[in-house]
DNA sequence: GCGGTAACTTGAACGCGGTTCATTTGTGAG
DNA sequence: CTCACAAATGAACCGCGTTCAAGTTACCGC
């Protein structure tokens, strides 16, 4: 049986993870206070800590469900029947749309793990290969004879190089690139790719 | 005449500076403490604030330098002769160069304005308009039909993917590449670029 | 039901770290 | 030498994550 305390604990945890959500999505990773999350999830500052090991796994929390969210997006975003190139395109720009639509959560996702001395959990290592694993294959389309070693090479440097586009293009107080641009950026750099 | 003050202001700013360059160097942004830094410029912690504004103007000025540096790194590692392509990879690398020779320093340049609010100085954003200009000659070079708020673009974006390959790259907490591969991958994108 | 123990909850208190401020010390013009 | 003003000092303040002693609740064998 599922013991009164193990459900109260349950519910503590999920009021906690969704009132960090809301925070981190309305004010950033940097606004969030252990006092505002318990007086959101309606228990005192110390229950934090019997539900959770400390505030950064809160976070964590959050983002496996950002992560979740943008696998999907990224998934969404493309058929299979688009040639490699396209498809390239598709998803990073699906990965530039969620990271607009979400940018402090999205943001959130990288922050943390630049910050925290803690080794990096496996199920986000795993959702990374995950969102890698889509880009592998048309990468692997594009590329028939490439060896599997140079082909994730490859994949990862599509992937930051994506990433590096989509960081400096948001956080327009360095760059200053009007959004609609770095749909552009994005695209330059993949139709190079193609043309080996 | 420089009063007796204005010298040692000066010379309390210079320590400060030095010994906040030192302490990033070798322990990272995160573990700067104004005690600390008080402790080895030999001056109480409220004198700081006589002298900066606030830790984080000290952490500029370290990052000023920093730039410098890395602006001349880059600048260092082409002669012109190069066609453009080997010219862009001969930067490129530099720059990682750079950045892992001194890990802790460089990601201070970019760590410290993704945190604070206030505006970006203007020298940031010349060091960094700097640092395009480099990139935009051979970009100018390899598409000489291109309009220029296109060149624009694909200067950022060469410098974005770059930067977000070696940032990724340098935090093997998360990606888990061997730094050596880091070189390939920017040769990877930069050599598509080449063959449009 | 009943009593006891283990688990949970609570919020005041701790420790750390940036910043401030009343007080002391030093500076330089008259 | 003296006085007015500036600079230096470090104790104190405040915000914030985390802990802990004390009080409260849930669970289980009787």
């Amino acid at each position: 049986m599922a013991s009164k305390s193990q459900i109260r604990r349950e519910q503590l945890r999920e009021k906690l993870v969704e009132a960090a959500e809301r925070r981190i999505a309305r004010d950033g990773l940097n606004e969030l206070r252990a006092r505002d999350l318990a007086g959101d999830a309606g228990c005192a500052v110390g229950a934090i800590y019997n539900v959770f090991e400390d505030l950064n796994a809160i976070v964590m929390a959050v983002n496996g469900r950002t992560f979740l969210q943008l696998e999907q997006a990224v998934a969404a975003s493309f058929d299979g029947t688009e040639p490699p190139v396209q498809r390239l395109i598709a998803m990073s720009t699906a990965y530039l749309r969620f990271a607009e639509a979400n940018t402090r959560r999205w943001r959130a996702l990288f922050d943390l793990q630049m910050r925290a001395d803690d080794p990096v959990p496996d199920w986000y290592r795993d959702a990374l290969k995950g969102l890698f694993s889509y880009i592998a294959e048309p990468v692997g389309q594009l590329f028939p004879e490439m060896d599997p070693e140079e082909l994730d090479l490859m994949t990862r440097a599509l992937f930051s190089s994506v990433h590096g586009i989509v960081t400096l293009g948001l956080e327009n107080r360095i760059s200053g690139v009007p959004p609609e641009q770095i749909e552009r950026m994005i695209t330059q750099i993949m139709s190079g790719i193609g043309n080996k």
